[in-house]
DNA sequence: GGATTTGGTTATCAAATGATAAGTAAATGG
DNA sequence: CCATTTACTTATCATTTGATAACCAAATCC
């Protein structure tokens, strides 16, 4: 396997997932929430609970701006704080009624989105798609560290 | 094939794409690039030539943004402008030699971090990985429209 | 050939973001 | 038990980004 080949196609390959996403989360952001805080929503989303210093190593923002920019989002009720009963020092956050009612109609709009690139798409492509997706987030994008 | 799963896959793993593309170009972006810069950077990259219109389009960003953020690049020596001879208001954008350079250079440091995660892959997995990429580049996130 | 559209520019403003300094309180480690 | 580290907060500032209005010149459209 040619090296560059794999390379060139990683970076287009990225490079158009990120383009997509982009257009597909164009327009769905719950009023009054920058794109940040969406992309922080979204995380917490998948994550949580999840503390804040994960949050701040993940979306590899600062602690500073992370506190900030999850308060905001505490203000807007879309996420509450809570102690760690075993460590008093942490915080964990996780997504309020209202902020899973706002997530869920968020994912539901790129959903319909990504549905109307897959509506001729066989059974058995779409078992191709899924299989595809597995491979590469286990193998290439996998977040654990 | 139930559509929630496959929402839900389709989800999780274009965050998963984000949030790793994110950790490869961190401290990869040529001196004195800002993030959005370093994105048309990207797209001119692999779409060149391409006009100012079509980079507004795709980067989503408005004229006067696209506009202002180009002539900086230009400033920087980092792309140039010329004009299409058969229509004389449109303009084309490409690298210059440095430009190429540079990126160049950042796609080689992503690569090289690719390479950390591929490195106990065998030619069967990457053969496998690649026909992935394909799958997904040609059915889920093509960008032409 | 005059109105409209297209492609791009300049200027300006507000808001979002990133970075830094300085602080608190709880846990941990000799 | 004192020093250090961890988790987080508050405040502040500079820079980046997004949005808008006003403009020019070339192309196109009746």
């Amino acid at each position: 396997m040619d090296e560059n080949t794999l390379f060139d196609k990683l970076i287009a390959f990225t490079a158009a997932v990120h383009q997509v996403k982009h257009e597909m989360t164009q327009g769905i952001k719950p009023e009054g929430i920058t794109p940040v805080q969406y992309s922080m929503l979204e995380y917490i989303a998948v994550s949580q609970p999840v503390t804040l210093s994960k949050i701040s190593d993940c979306q590899q923002m600062s602690m500073p701006n992370t506190s900030r920019e999850i308060k905001k989002l505490c203000d807007k009720q879309l996420c509450e704080k809570y102690d760690d009963p075993s460590d008093r020092r942490k915080q964990y956050v996780r997504l309020t009624g209202e902020g899973e009612r706002v997530m869920k109609e968020a994912f539901g709009h790129v959903g319909a989105r990504f549905l109307t690139r897959l509506q001729n798409a066989s059974e058995q492509d779409l078992q191709e798609i899924v299989h595809a997706m597995d491979v590469l987030h286990s193998r290439v994008f996998y977040t654990d560290k």
